[in-house]
DNA sequence: CGTCTTTGACCCGCGC
DNA sequence: GCGCGGGTCAAAGACG
């Protein structure tokens, strides 16, 4: 995770949900190095967990504040639906809402309402969303892992985006309807604003990391936070739970600690099996 | 050789 | 009707 928000994280208290994990669980009596090891790298991740924690409290704080202007801001749009002059308004207010909000927008789907408002002749519009997803700025890739199977079928500039426009479509399964969007941000051009349109026709997305279409953990983290939008009065311990998941993904796929946790453990079964006389 | 990406050309809708 | 701009197609090249 890459928030530039980090450096406020550590003066932030967060109050919406407990994510933090206890991972203070290796007793202080390890004298072997693989067990200072061991140690040493929880130490690490329990405090890269909490600033996590900070962050996603941070973020979902934002969430709810985003959520409660947007439901505002549709109240008033409704109303002054028949004015003549809510063309270009809400023109200027949905550019206004993307441009200012997207560092925390990764949490919010535009879609349905939003779209349907633009455009009521077209009824059968396939549900679209947009996702923001911050990458490294000087990553001039226009490839959104989101676990999905894409390809890419065209690009384009477009006028009020200096950023060429990538055009994919679903190849995970054949005759899947879903095309996608990816396009940086005019404001900050470390933020892929990814366009989803249509629903997948086919089940789980792939688990396995392969290239660029493989799954990531941004991908999951992503979903998560999606998950987490469209379920906004839910558990606590979705977040806790994937949380839980990441860590224990991260400590295995480290060979570092792998190869520490198989000496400790070995270590520990030759003391065990071979008793000191 | 098959698959994927690139990119110029083309199509189509919309506003004037 | 015309021009503009977004979206798509498809040939050519890259790559494994």
């Amino acid at each position: 995770m890459s928030l530039d928000s980090e450096a406020n994280l550590s003066s932030m208290e967060p109050t919406c949900v407990d994510t933090s994990l206890n991972l203070n669980v290796i007793p202080s009596s390890h004298t072997d190095i693989a067990g200072e090891f061991l140690v040493e790298e929880l130490r690490r991740l329990n405090c890269e967990n909490k600033m996590l924690t900070a962050t996603l409290n941070h973020v979902y704080e934002n969430c709810l504040a985003l959520q409660k202007h947007l439901s505002e801001f549709n109240r008033l749009k409704k109303a002054n639906f028949d004015k003549e002059e809510t063309a270009s308004l809400k023109r200027k207010v949905d550019s206004e809402n993307c441009a200012n909000l997207f560092c925390v927008n990764a949490l919010t789907e535009c879609s349905s309402e939003e779209e349907t408002f633009k455009k009521p002749k077209q009824s059968t519009t396939p549900k679209v969303h947009k996702v923001f997803v911050r990458t490294d700025a000087s990553d001039t890739s226009l490839y959104v892992r989101d676990g999905y199977q894409w390809r890419k079928y065209g690009q384009k500039v477009t006028r009020d985006n200096p950023s060429p426009r990538a055009y994919f479509k679903c190849s995970y399964a054949p005759g899947c309807p879903v095309k996608k969007k990816v396009q940086r941000s005019v404001e900050d051009r470390s933020v892929l604003v990814t366009t989803y349109e249509g629903e997948h026709n086919h089940g789980e997305h792939q688990t396995e990391t392969s290239g660029n279409s493989g799954k990531s953990e941004s991908g999951e983290a992503l979903e998560l936070v999606q998950s987490r939008v469209v379920d906004m009065n839910g558990q606590k311990s979705l977040v806790q739970q994937f949380l839980v998941q990441q860590m224990a993904t991260s400590l295995t796929r480290d060979p570092n600690f792998t190869a520490a946790l198989a000496s400790a453990i070995s270590g520990n079964l030759h003391h065990t099996s071979t008793p000191k006389r």
